[in-house]
RNA sequence: GCUCUGGUAGUUCAAUGGAUAGAAUAGCUCUCUCCUAAAGAGUAGAUCCGGGUUCGAUUCCCGGCCGGAGUACCA
């Protein structure tokens, strides 16, 4: 690659030159700008002091040597301190002609006996259907194992789906009370809308209740607590795991209505998963850790039975890991199943997309591994994610202020009929043809639209302003794939041009130059992306590979050009672009067509 | 209160410590006899405030102001 040679020759005539001697690697090469001349560009400050010049002599100097070494380099110059330097069209070309069919341009297969990577993400609760903040999480999940797949990582992608609890015997109670024996084909509803309807139905019952209670003089904290719904749904649970028949049954047929709506969620985001968990069978895990953790003296009991770990050591606090009555929580839990899962897959490293609610837990989780004594506790790695945020605050479930999963997809799907009805060329596909298309067009927004934002960060949908199609989109960059799809499909069964052809020597325009520049980033962006598990980075890249493009496509020639060399050239270029979008967007878990 | 996190055009997002802080959208102009105009070109518009480190700070450090999250027997 032309980077490491040129980083190779300016740490060689830094040291021979000046007697500087700096790492091949760590010499900092950028992309010129492109209101500058040139390919790459070398930041000469940091070497201004130990070389005793001034930056620009520095500069001038070392572009002179780095063309007498290299003879890839035709020309270069010097503004201030920028030392920028050109590479010959040749090099270019002949890298255009080397990937032109190149089908994992950018991609690297897995090595065959690379440890896995486990990625958690969804882990959805089974009382109410999945919403928006759910999308960034499934998306989110299925980048990062595409984007480390891409890296030559093996990736086993799990969900634990959290199937049992208070929350699932407050839809429970609320259906068996006001349900009327309500069922999905009954009502016509999907499975998890229909549970979710009667968990927002047990609160409006149990604030009522509390409303009353306070009425007749009840403090609200222990009318909370008293409320006669709330007993009974916690009488429930304790049912529940007693294994009672009749609660166990009924906790059965509406985690299947539930599973069954949240299948076809999963399929129409397009997400999947290698192993599923049941938080019923994970749940009384981590016990047994935590009397581990006893008898090593580095958990602790209470008074009252309970049992903590004490991080103030490590500038926490202290955390609670078993109840007085010995149940054990949340935390026991992951504990637990942290062990499992490193049992499992021998993992390289166990990735829990999980929301930045929960920074403090993770950090916990980490800590009480380590004290337990397991040294695998610093591959659990949380990748913490920003809220999805509406224009008024934050989404609650129980207060209706949510945007569900479902409806955003169907209402997508329908603005992209539309849009391509208005536009009307794809009135030669087949009806079927057109609602893969709409659907993967709608997909291919809403996935760009909340994959295109750094992870970490805080994002905000306004459901006013419906996701758009224009601009930095993802449909804009399924339109640009089309189009070169449609050129390269002319050139090569209307006008027999071949993609196999050898590089030609052809003068390439400033334009053209562009293209291939980002071409050729592309590794190096996945690479990046990949350390970072940031997608945002990948879409990013995409998308201004796209726009490159289109400058270049609008007042280029490409199949009316004259010269046939450089039309085969620019036809494999655009053949080598469509390759590079399809798997960047492939690695987003977005399709791209063909033709729409 | 304490801990973590963020503050960039009207709005939504970018920017390994580097050149004149990029896009998109909304506004105002152009460009379809053409390889797909879901496009392209132009115009106008932003780093919360104050210190520090540095040749150079949107980026790193400290202090303020404003937002968001968490804060122990919920998950």
């Amino acid at each position: 690659m032309i980077e490491q040679q040129l980083q190779q020759t300016i740490s060689q005539v830094l040291n021979e030159l000046y007697g500087i001697s700096v790492d091949a690697a760590s010499v900092v090469l950028q992309s010129t700008k492109k209101e500058f001349e040139g390919d790459y560009t070398l930041v000469v400050f940091p070497y201004v002091k130990q070389a005793r010049k001034s930056p620009e002599a520095l500069a001038g100097e070392i572009g002179a040597a780095v063309q007498q070494h290299l003879s890839l380099v035709t020309s270069y110059n010097v503004v201030k301190g920028f030392l920028n330097i050109a590479v010959c069209d040749s090099y270019w070309t002949s890298f255009v002609a080397d990937n032109a069919t190149n089908a994992t341009y950018g991609i690297r297969s897995a090595a065959d006996d690379a440890a896995p990577i486990v990625v958690e993400y969804s882990s959805p609760n089974t009382n109410k259907p999945l919403h928006l903040g759910h999308i960034r999480n499934n998306l989110l999940g299925w980048a990062v194992s595409e984007l480390l797949a891409a890296n030559g990582n093996k990736v086993k992608k799990v969900n634990l789906v959290n199937d049992r609890g208070i929350h699932i015997c407050k839809s429970m109670l609320a259906w068996q009370r006001y349900g009327g024996g309500e069922t999905p084909e009954s009502s016509g509803m999907k499975g998890d809308h229909l549970v979710g309807k009667y968990y927002v139905e047990f609160d409006k019952h149990y604030k009522d209740e509390v409303k009353q209670l306070v009425s007749e003089g009840m403090d609200e904290e222990t009318a909370k607590k008293e409320a006669p719904l709330m007993l009974e749904a916690q009488q429930m649970l304790k049912r529940w795991e007693e294994g009672d028949k009749e609660v166990r049954d009924l906790w059965a047929m509406m985690n299947k209505w539930v599973y069954a709506g949240f299948d076809q969620t999963y399929s129409s985001l397009g997400v999947g998963f290698d192993k599923i968990y049941y938080e019923r069978n994970t749940y009384l895990l981590g016990k047994e850790l935590v009397q581990k953790g006893l008898d090593r003296g580095v958990l602790f009991r209470k008074e009252d039975g309970s049992v903590w770990c004490d991080l103030t050591a490590d500038g926490l606090d202290q955390k609670l890991l078993l109840r007085k009555d010995g149940t054990s929580v949340y935390m026991t839990q992951d504990l637990g199943t942290a062990l499992l899962r490193h049992k499992e897959f021998d993992a390289d490293r166990l990735i829990y997309v999980v929301g930045n609610e929960q920074d403090y837990h993770f950090q916990v989780l980490k800590l009480v591994l380590g004290k337990l004594g397991f040294d695998w506790a610093n591959k659990v790695y949380h990748l913490s994610y920003g809220m999805v945020e509406l224009p008024n605050g934050k989404m609650k479930s129980r207060e209706g202020t949510v945007v569900d999963a479902d409806d955003l997809i169907a209402e997508m799907e329908q603005t992209a009929e539309a849009m391509s009805r208005e536009h009307g060329k794809n009135d030669d596909l087949s009806p079927e043809q057109q609602k893969h298309l709409y659907h993967i067009l709608a997909l291919g927004a809403l996935k760009y639209f909340i994959l295109k934002v750094d992870p970490s960060k805080n994002m905000l949908f306004n459901p006013a302003e419906s996701i758009d199609f224009n601009g930095n989109t993802g449909p804009f960059i399924q339109y640009t794939h089309a189009r070169i799809r449609s050129i390269v499909r002319k050139g090569i069964e209307d006008q027999g041009i071949s993609l196999q052809q050898a590089s030609p020597s052809v003068a390439l325009t400033a334009k053209e130059r562009e293209v291939i520049k980002s071409l050729h980033d592309m590794p190096a962006v996945i690479a990046q992306a990949g350390a970072a598990y940031s997608p945002a980075m990948v879409a990013n890249y995409a998308y201004e590979l796209a726009k490159n493009f289109n400058s270049f496509y609008q007042d280029t020639p490409i199949l009316r050009e004259e010269n046939s060399a450089i039309k085969t050239f620019r036809v494999q270029l655009c053949n080598m672009v469509s390759i590079a979008l399809k798997n960047t967007m492939h690695i987003l878990g977005i399709e791209v067509p063909e033709r729409m």
